[in-house]
DNA sequence: CAAGTGACTAGTG
DNA sequence: CCACTAGCCACTT
């Protein structure tokens, strides 16, 4: 079991996710910049992981992608569940698994 | 307490 | 577009 260390930190990086409207994604770094840590992605990428198995979506992680527009998890870690929950949102992917951001960015 | 790890990224070539 | 790298940092061993 991992233990759920929620920093104040991990919180406002929550706090952000949330705000991603549905039908959008950000990406990581994207993330950690709002929240107000430039240049700390992986930070995001760690407090997104700890949220596993949580309470699903009271956190929108799903919305969360790598800034090449891919799904940052691999196929044994639920990178297909992810997939699965945008698509319902009406995003779409490409033949590679990839996701125009030009498109669906949750921008400006 | 040092070293390893990871849902990252921007820069180079 | 791909491969490799240095920089970042919380958390685990």
């Amino acid at each position: 079991m991992r233990a759920k260390t929620v920093s104040t930190t991990y919180r406002r990086i929550y706090r952000t996710v949330r705000r991603i409207p549905h039908g959008r994604v950000a990406t990581y770094g994207q993330i950690a910049r709002l929240a107000g840590f430039p240049n700390h992605a992986r930070l995001v990428g760690y407090a997104l992981h700890a949220l596993r198995g949580a309470d699903d979506l009271t956190v929108p992680w799903h919305r969360v992608i790598n800034a090449r527009g891919e799904i940052s998890l691999n196929e044994f870690s639920g990178a297909d569940l992810q997939r699965k929950l945008l698509r319902a949102e009406g995003i779409a992917f490409d033949r590679r698994h990839r996701i125009n951001l030009n498109r669906f960015l949750w921008d400006k």
